[in-house]
DNA sequence: ACACCGATCTGAACGGCGTCAAGATGATCT
DNA sequence: AGATCATCTTGACGCCGTTCAGATCGGTGT
């Protein structure tokens, strides 16, 4: 049910708007997309007029970060979940590669928000490298935990970079229809996905650091 | 100077308004970056009314998908030109994916526009599996060289995937802030390109393909 | 109990956007 | 010269993000 059609039962001051935007926005996503997604079309979902907004968010964009603030937080719930799946180290990194882009399959108009977000101020978001939760410092351990004593920091922070934006680019392009005849001869999706990283030096498990 | 500028001495018929709505978009793209692009703001900058590109396209997006397509031909000379400078077979992954990188910081407004074109039809630019200059085929073909006959056509085609994904990963990433320091302890931009590329797979001259 | 105040929300308005229908213009062909 | 047709303009529509004055409410101090 819409937050509009309760809306008249409603008292004047909505009591924790703010989430009810966010949520309100989460649905829009879910069942129009981002190009649907107005900060008039939130209001309305919200069942309040298009100037309610501006007194929890400066702007549409803040109202943005806050939907893929939330984004962010699920990512790192999933991943979390794909580290408890794995059997073992040396499979943990192509788990957690799988489950990153099969998020971004199931979420795919909040995942355009959240990258779109990053983009706009050139930022990674707000405690990726710091929360110890964040997909972000998941990689970065498990880099940690696969390496030997002869690799360097440095390298570390490369390869999570590296894993990074290979399955950033996978999720952006395992879309693209061209590529439906070489997945169903290979076997589904997911063996996609996992022929792909096949290739990404970092999510093999027996090479996941540059020597 | 402006097309408005000159537009006075202009005949009623323009001539050739559909390159040079193009080139104006292009104009805009450079100097305003892609949220100042609107199709106003492209027939201002052009000298003509609002309504005068849609003689020349069905809609916003396909005169995006035109300037898409000017950008698309310009990675493929670049990646060309990348093909040319490489020393040795070995050397040349790496050399495409340092250029496709830097090709997308020298023109990040477009770049954006090209995927977002890609994004929106979940397809890969018309051609660009078929045509022999496209980026695509460039990577693909290397790869062939590369590859002993033990090597399926399936894995080198997942190869030039993923070989895609990650150069685009990191074409998006590479801007973000946060990766300042670790760049400047590494010596400069392109150090950190080679640094990130070196941990994938296929991008390392001894090991281009998975066996 | 009551007046007040700050936080919250509304209504109306502004300029800009993408798009369309109707009309004006000019090049081209007969 | 006159007809034709693609090209361009004018004016309008609804939606957008944003702002601002004013209405409304919840909580606080007296």
């Amino acid at each position: 049910m819409s937050e509009a059609a309760i809306a008249e039962t409603r008292p004047y001051h909505h009591g924790d708007l703010r989430r009810a935007l966010v949520d309100a926005a989460r649905r829009i996503l879910e069942n129009e997309g981002p190009s649907a997604l107005s900060l008039r079309a939130v209001a309305r979902e919200a069942g309040v007029s298009p100037a309610a907004p501006y007194h929890h968010f400066k702007d549409k964009g803040e109202l943005l970060d806050a939907v893929a603030h939330v984004g962010w937080d699920m990512l790192g719930d999933c991943m979390t979940g794909a580290k408890a799946r794995a059997a073992d180290l040396a499979a943990l990194m192509t788990e957690i590669g799988v489950s990153y882009v099969q998020f971004s399959q199931q979420h795919p108009a909040l995942y355009r928000v959240m990258y779109d977000c990053s983009r706009d101020k050139d930022e990674l978001p707000e405690g990726m490298q710091d929360n110890e939760d964040s997909a972000y410092c998941l990689v970065r351990e498990t880099f940690r935990r696969v390496a030997g004593p002869e690799v360097q920091e440095v390298d570390i922070e490369l390869a999570t970079i590296a894993a990074w934006c290979a399955a950033h680019g996978l999720a952006e392009m395992s879309t693209f229809k061209q590529f439906e005849g070489l997945k169903e001869g290979l076997g589904g999706e997911e063996a996609f996905l996992r022929g792909v990283l096949g290739h990404l030096g970092m999510f093999q498990p027996s090479r996941p650091l540059k020597t």
